[in-house]
DNA sequence: TGTTCTTTATAAAACGATTTAGAGCATGTG
DNA sequence: CACATGCTCTAAATCGTTTTATAAAGAACA
């Protein structure tokens, strides 16, 4: 057990003074660029490694103008989209020697505007956001500063310069009301995700089109505002089954995981049962979905994909490649996750066979 | 709509040009120190209002080698534990103006060791780890060369020096088999932790010790080990109810939640019922075994304020307060959350009483 | 021999802040 | 008046790198 305790900070001026060479020198050999001699290159090294020297990524960030660290912006760590949207930025973070700082903002422009400012000050290359609201003018005057900004899963309006990648939302919100449809639901409530983001308002607007498509009628008193916390969905899903029996609905649509949680919660509350009495489709897929007992019928997201994507393209930003001037926008498209919670069981095919895109 | 495109890099110099005063006092001015004159100082307040002046963190870290970053360890972000953990991390750094970066090891020592350096080497304050092995000598040796330090969740065996945060295993582990004992469970599986974490070592350890107390004999045939992911709950579990009918366990504890609910799977997948014909206890009460329908009994891990203050004590530790020379071993009590799982429904009052630590 | 190239190494100036020692100037005191 | 005392303010050094311009030393060539 050779108790290494190594100096607090062995410095490019001790290995310079200890290989008798500049510390110019001792640069150029850490980066691995021409002009030093095998001989002068070799000595470096050896005392490097003798010394176990790391170069001070502060100062190399003070001189080179720029970090090697992005910061990723989500709403808050709870958020159980986030672990798989984290996970595949990383992925690629690591994979090109980035690190990754995660912040929080809480769905707080306030919040959100004050952390944009500490990560510009901590001189953090670029930021990906997976929470910036519909109209966000901090994302949006970042990016219009030059800023290196991607934006994922959620989407900024009025403002194009931003690159994103998401998932249609819209797609998304009508193939999980065309499947309630198609079971048969004519009576179908609907938990809306708050109306300051792209994914609230594109999976309601997807539901819409559904009804209009299928000529179904769409009742006000069915339409509830959430906040894609669960307790919201609890909380409409007890309202919107409070109705009396004739305009009662049939079927809940939840504009995420989380609310439908929630609802299935409450559903099972109140005695009715899932599918038989009621229908319920989420969105996200999240974990606990798919788990035995629950299985609720969801859209997928690919979650880990987008993050990936998005990472790539902010790398390719910072690192000013080519075609990063020009707008990316990437649009995934959705997958309806069949399961139990709406009784459909794979009986007829109907959706098993190869569909084009319905909206195009 | 004003465009407010901000110089790229509004530095101090600017700043003491257009209020005609030093650099030196305007850095003066921005950290509120005194022996400026109040003309002066509102003058340059000015100044670095309209300018909107951010000092740059980068070349303030340089010079007082410290940067007000700290870095979180985590196994992974998919980690459901981990949320919370963040979150009471986070609500303390945040308040003393610290930020955060997660980095995941993904339980394997060389990656840790990597990602150690790398933090060093970004002049990172301090690192609150969840995720060290038993004998983690990157942990061991960072913290020996004085280096800031706090582990939480889990621990380091042979390294009394760290700091660390936790909750009592080995009582956790106790009260989840006394609860099945004294339902009156005899053939008991356990579904083992990882051997090279604290936290699966303890809880089995505590699970032992139930067994010795109420002398219930242990057969190694029905100990099983895990990897703390849901897959090798399921693996494990199918296993152990593969036994014949008169070996077969009618209970199982599973060293976490992830594991308990891949076991829940696997037992209502052949066709067995809960609690009827087994019962289950999980670890960490995770959101998921709340769920209704799952409604796992399991043992609560207080996350969220162990997170909390294993931050706080981080902070104490780099500003060097007083009392940080000294070990800080905070040891939290786990609490048995029972649900449905085991099928004990409150009827009798013997664990609501409020009772002393059966083990002291 | 002198000129021109290469190659290798370095000195010195950044990068944008903080901090220390001391300068300049009133004011107060004996 | 001489001197100490405060109060403002600043010059200059520093933090640990990178980078640019240039020097020095051979080698090649005419």
């Amino acid at each position: 057990m050779s108790q290494k305790v190594d100096n607090p900070q062995v410095t490019i001026k001790d290995v310079a003074r200890l290989a008798k060479v500049s510390p110019a020198t001792v640069s150029l050999v850490m980066n691995g660029r021409p002009g030093v001699g095998a001989e002068t290159r070799d000595r470096v090294l050896r005392i490097t490694t003798a010394l176990n020297y790391r170069p001070n990524l502060i100062a190399r960030s003070l001189v080179k103008r720029c970090s090697y660290a992005v910061a990723m912006l989500i709403t808050n760590t709870r958020n159980p989209i986030f672990p798989e949207l984290a996970a595949g930025v990383e992925e690629v973070l690591i994979q090109y020697g980035y690190s990754l700082s995660i912040i929080s903002t809480h769905d707080n422009l306030e919040c959100e505007a004050k952390e944009i400012e500490k990560i510009r000050a901590r001189g953090i290359d670029g930021i990906i956001t997976s929470a910036p609201l519909l109209y966000d003018h901090c994302i949006a005057s970042l990016v219009h500063t030059g800023y290196p900004v991607v934006s994922v899963l959620r989407r900024v309006y009025d403002c194009d310069e931003l690159d994103f990648v998401n998932v249609d939302g819209v797609l998304g919100g009508y193939l999980a009301i065309e499947h309630l449809i198609r079971l048969g639901h004519r009576r179908i409530g609907i938990i809306k995700g708050p109306g300051n983001t792209s994914t609230g308002v594109e999976r309601f607007e997807g539901a819409l089109k559904a009804f209009r498509n299928y000529e179904v009628p769409v009742s006000d008193n069915l339409l509830v505002q959430g906040d894609f916390f669960k307790k919201s969905g609890y909380g409409a899903a007890k309202e919107l089954l409070a109705l009396p029996p004739n305009r009662r609905p049939t079927a809940l649509f939840a504009g995420n995981d989380d609310m439908a949680l929630g609802t299935f919660e409450a559903i099972l509350e109140l005695g009715f049962r899932i599918p038989e009495d009621i229908a319920l489709v989420g969105y996200n897929n999240v974990d606990a979905t798919a788990l035995r007992m629950v299985e609720i019928t969801t859209v997928s997201q690919r979650k880990h994909e987008m993050g990936s994507l998005a990472a790539k393209r902010l790398i390719d930003k910072i690192e000013k490649r080519q075609g990063t001037e020009t707008p990316f926008h990437v649009v995934l498209e959705p997958k309806l996750i069949v399961r139990k919670s709406c009784g459909f069981q794979m009986k007829s095919r109907y959706f098993t066979e190869q569909r084009a895109n319905p909206l195009k």
